[in-house]
DNA sequence: GAGACCCTAACGCCGCGTGAACGTCC
DNA sequence: CGGACGTTCACGCGGCGTTAGGGTCT
């Protein structure tokens, strides 16, 4: 179970507990490449995730609560973990960067905007 | 084409352009019960909608992009306009109203960590 | 009467997730 | 052996796109 002292390492159970999703969900997951688990040495053999995959998973699991497709998912989290970046296309991942803020403070305006409109018509409601 | 001077009407096709959504998706969301269009005496007429639907199917349009279901839309969309709330019901309408303000509140402080996160890994990037 | 629109009704597809059946390892 | 985990296949649902078949208006 311990290879390195230094990282943690879990079974797909502990995963499922741990965000309560199930484990079909955790393959799904694995089979878009949206998340790995540690290379097996052979087929039928269980899965084991590292640190930085639980971290990946949870990542994606906020993105979806927040509406957004798995393959945006996808940029994103390699957005943020910059994994596979190529050196020369660094401009092209910060336009990418940058795009993706612009759409998230445009959500977030729009849930302001949802929220303030909620509010407005419960107080109406409650002065009747 | 006017009935009374102080409401605008709209056909299906000015809704889509106004949405740039197609006509299948008006239809269905009509068939959803999600907006309604001004009732046709004969079949295969016409559709005909109000300002209030057009209103209605821009709340709608703004909940798919904050990642709500149709399912969802329709219930707040309902709120919103407190169309068909009984009277006794005052407390059950104003507890999911409050469920759902901070439904939007976690929603919202989700997205600000997610953009902080992009914006931190951006500028981790750009210093190298 | 040929197009350009509308209507309804039905089927089909993609994204996402689940269930069932079955093998495998300890 | 049993039970947790693996794999493969296929179905189910939401949200439409699309097509077929038929109307009306110009």
């Amino acid at each position: 179970v311990g290879c390195d002292v230094t990282e943690k390492y879990y079974s797909i159970h502990e995963m499922m507990m741990m965000f309560d999703v199930s484990s079909r969900t955790i393959r799904y997951y694995e089979e878009l490449g949206l998340i790995h688990s540690i290379e097996r040495a052979l087929p039928n053999q269980q899965r084991t995730f590292s640190d930085s995959q639980r971290r990946r998973l949870k990542l994606i699991l906020r993105g979806k609560r927040l509406g957004f497709s798995l393959h945006e998912i996808k940029e994103m989290v390699d957005l943020i973990e910059h994994n596979s970046t190529g050196e020369e296309g660094k401009e092209r991942i910060i336009a990418y960067a940058d795009q993706k803020i612009k759409e998230l403070e445009e959500k977030i305006q729009e849930l302001q905007t949802t929220k303030e409109e909620i509010l407005a018509h419960r107080q109406r409601f409650l002065d009747e």
